[in-house]
DNA sequence: CGCGAGATTGACTCGGGTCAATAGTAGTGG
DNA sequence: CCACTACTATTGACCCGAGTCAATCTCGCG
């Protein structure tokens, strides 16, 4: 029933694990043509980059760990190499929301930029290891390197974007379809990872996925429900198996039914 | 009962207005000092940017003139000079959401930084005057002019985590609470532009509002009528008055009141 | 003056929040 | 190894807030 292994190490060969399986601590390091290729650039524009050059290191989290505190002072970007994290933003009065489920080449940090102090907060959900990127460095250096600056950019332009686009859109839907399309897009970014996108293992609670859809646990508890009694997917605790991917598409446009009549409608169409 | 001047030039004095009042399509320029001011930066960082240099030509809109489409090939970045605008985000069945309303000092067009096209739709709500920076002339010349590229991402990173703060936080409270956080925020933008923060005319619709917001128009105008009734604020059309700051703020807070008792409670605490 | 877009207000309905009880699972320590 | 515990998830019952539909009002503009 296993979906998938989340700390699967990633292809290349940079690991180092102990002989109990245990992450060790040990520092590794990035050239930028690995930045380039784990942020999703094309080879092309990487191949310009010459391989020698500064070198990122890399840290290593265990799962809870807080990357960057709330408050904090901005040093560095961050770029994922494996494991899964969450970024969180919390408001004076305490209450939390979930802005992104960082994983594989996903960019971390960035909101520190404008102020130099960390607007969010960045929790490992799973064991993970990460490129830490010095701002500082990335200015200085860039004068040589200014490829890896504009990357850097970009990336955040595309992280920030696509949050954005995610968040606002999803907020008209009802709650079966918001925690539809969620579904649809971890499955998407799973499969750009070469992981399957059939069968999926959240690495976060029910509650982190309520935060970020702006819903309640039990909301999509109950919607979860509803996807598997529709027979669209099938539920075992965090592990998922989409068995219908395009109803599940479907199921993300709001119902553009006629529904004059007094059918009872909704998530039983598909029952 | 008018409470500003929208249309109001700024303080220095490069507008170009004709006999009747009317805007023309003339073109002028800015520096990069005068952009750097524009978008906020500290006196100390600008006075090192030398006044020769690239100029930036301004634009014009009128009224409900589209600055960009969607899907439209990404040339330029946008810093508002005057006037307000909607930025909108649409999903392929066509609902759209308002991302954000960018006033003087704002920046417009970055989403199309990430795959070269815009992901947005900006629209202007009043006439309005714009300074365009091209993005291929901000790479390029920015090997002179590095302070103008770092400044532009600085302010990147500014108006999206503003705007995902803003967005984010807002989704757990109730309707009255999500407008009155509204009201509040743009009351503190309009006082950082030196209008009154008490006086407020509101450049958008109730739907806009909203769009933004999440909410229905109807919803939108009932809350402002509840915070009417309470006497926090005084409504009329798009002319706000804001009579209670402090009372505007609590409200934000969803009310942790013991409430445990019968009382109606809600909207009526204030009367 | 009359038209139409925007705004307000009311009545009704229902989706999802809240509270609560239960069950399944993992981790801990004797 | 198993029992205890704490966390996570599921499901039900209830109720309130906001969406929907609709009528009316106001204002600006031709």
């Amino acid at each position: 029933m296993h979906a998938i292994k989340l700390e699967d190490a990633p292809s290349d060969s940079l690991n180092n694990v102990d002989p109990l399986g245990r992450l060790q601590q040990v520092k590794l390091s990035s050239s930028v043509r690995d930045l380039g290729k784990l942020l999703g650039f094309s080879h092309s524009k990487i191949r310009e980059i010459n391989e020698l050059g500064p070198q990122f290191h890399h840290r290593r989290f265990k799962t809870d760990e807080r990357i960057y505190r709330l408050g904090q002072s901005f040093e560095s970007l961050y770029v994922v190499r494996f494991g899964f994290l969450k970024t969180v933003l919390r408001n004076s009065e305490g209450d939390e929301r979930v802005l992104s489920f960082p994983m594989k080449g996903n960019l971390l940090g960035f909101d520190g930029i404008c102020d130099n102090r960390y607007g969010t907060e960045s929790i490992a959900l799973t064991d993970c290891e990460l490129i830490v990127v010095p701002f500082k460095k990335l200015l200085t250096t860039a004068q040589s390197y200014r490829e890896l600056e504009q990357m850097m950019y970009v990336a955040i332009s595309r992280e920030l974007t696509e949050a954005h686009t995610g968040i606002s859109l999803s907020s008209s839907l009802k709650s079966e379809a918001r925690v539809a399309h969620f579904l649809e897009s971890l499955a998407k970014r799973y499969a750009a990872l070469g992981y399957s996108s059939k069968e999926i293992l959240l690495p976060m609670t029910r509650r982190d996925i309520g935060c970020h859809l702006g819903l309640t646990l039990e909301t999509v508890s109950r919607a979860l429900s509803a996807l598997a009694a529709a027979g669209i997917i099938a539920v075992h605790r965090k592990n998922i198996q989409i068995l219908k991917p395009e109803l599940l598409h479907l199921f993300k446009t709001p119902l553009a039914l006629p529904q004059r009549n007094n059918q009872p409608a909704g998530s039983l169409v598909f029952a």
